[in-house]
Parts: C-alpha cells; structure tokens; sequence
DNA sequence: TTTCTATGCATAGATAGTCTATGGTTCCGG
DNA sequence: CCGGAACCATAGACTATCTATGCATAGAAA
C-alpha cells in the first residue's frame, strides 16, 4: 500500500515499533498501542486488529513473553516482556531501518533538474 | 513484511521512488530500477516481478504516462514521463513519508530506561 | 436506570503490495 | 555458438495490515 493518508503506519514496520516499545519496560498490548500513538504524537495508530496478531507472532517467534496480571487500573490485561533474541530482533531491525529509510532519503534528494 | 535483510524495498514506498525517479527525466523501466540501485548506493533493489506491475498501475492511475521509443543501446524500450496529477501524488507521498518515517524515529528515539 | 465511552482481549476475512518463478526477444562478446 | 545483459511481461504465492466484529468490565453521563 502506498504511505498516503489512509495508511495508519509505515508498513513493515509493526514488529520494529511493537519490539521497541516492549524494551522500555513491561507493557500490556493495549498499552502499547497508547504510547505508540503519544511518542508519534498523534500520526501512528496501530489498530486492534494490527497489534494482537502481531503480539501473537512475536511471542510465538520467542521474542516477546506473555504474562498475565493487573493493569494500572485493575484490570486484567496481558503484559509483554523483551527476550533476549527479541533484543538482538530488535537490534537488527533497526539497523535495517537505518540502511533503507536513508536509502530512500538518498532517492528523494536526488535533484530535480527539468520541466 | 519486517524490514529484515530479506527485504529489497521498504514495503509502501516503491510509487513514490518510481515516481521520484520519472521526475527527474523520461526513462524506461529497466532504467528506473537502475538508478534506484545506484541512487540508493546498492541498498534498494526493485524487481522485476515488482517494477512491471507498480508501472501499469501508475499509468492506470493517470500518474504516468508512457510511450515507446528507442533506448540509449538502440533498443526498444517504453519511456515514462510523469503527469500534472503524478507530481501532485510525488508531492503527497513525500510529505506523508516525512510525516511517517519521522514518526518512526520519534519511537526509535524514545529512551531506554531498563534492563 | 440506561447508555455511552474507555479499557482490555481476540478472530475472521478482505485487501493489496511485493517477491519468486517463469517466459520471451534482441544484441553483444568470447 | 553460447552466455549474459538489456528490455518487456505475467502468474502465483506470501504476508502484513486493515476493517469489521465479537466479548467483558468499569465509570461517567443522561
């Protein structure tokens, strides 16, 4: 899909941005998706029918663990924890980000030069 | 898809790096995904089996328009020009990649604060 | 009381973009 | 003569994300 306004996220870039989050301490997965949309101010919002199959497929890939308890409110809610291969998942992910989100930097600034 | 290195492109983003292309200059196809790859300093790598189809739709979409003609070896070759409307989409897609990939390094940035 | 919104989890199905695999033609170099 | 690069193209698979829907509880508002 083209990243016009309809899109919600950048796409591919879930597992990066869930990943990250979670490495910043224990979150429940509708927390996750709270503080995505604050951090991106507003532009990234992750939809409910995105985020828990995505929670699934990171745990069941062994890089998120799962755990029931109480959220701030008192409420049941599922927290997430980084693994360890999550942290190198993570790590990798973002240098991957690096290499090709700069790459594309290289192709938008390449000069305009006629009519 | 994750943006591992099993990815070519960053997923959402071909238009408008086809489309960014065209703009510079008339080309044809197989030159589009050429200077992709050396813009990008070898990193983004357009398929065929991508480039061909996003091409056809782009002209679909009244974004480009193409034409046949000769290529700098002498052969055959379809050249693509962008369209009034197609550089109003560039403009789009590059100010919603800005928007989003911004967002993106808003959560990259985010602190570590835990073990 | 009833109703709406927010919090919380989850699945099914549609959509759509990109990749792999394949096919073909022409031209050039070894 | 053969291989590879230059060119175009399509079919099928894969998979990520979205929309739509479902359920449950708590609190606020009407």
């Amino acid at each position: 899909m083209a990243p016009t306004e309809k899109t919600d996220l950048l796409q591919g870039t879930l597992d990066m941005l869930i990943l990250k989050i979670v490495a910043l301490g224990p979150v429940h997965g509708y927390g996750i998706s709270q503080r995505i949309r604050q951090i991106s101010k507003e532009v990234l919002n992750v939809q409910q029918g995105s985020l828990y199959p995505a929670l699934h497929r990171l745990e069941k890939r062994g890089w998120l663990s799962a755990e029931w308890g109480d959220s701030e409110n008192g409420r049941e809610a599922k927290f997430y924890k980084l693994s360890a291969k999550g942290r190198r998942q993570l790590a990798q992910e973002e240098a991957s980000w690096n290499r090709l989100s700069q790459a594309v930097e290289l192709i938008l600034g390449a000069a305009q030069q006629e009519a």
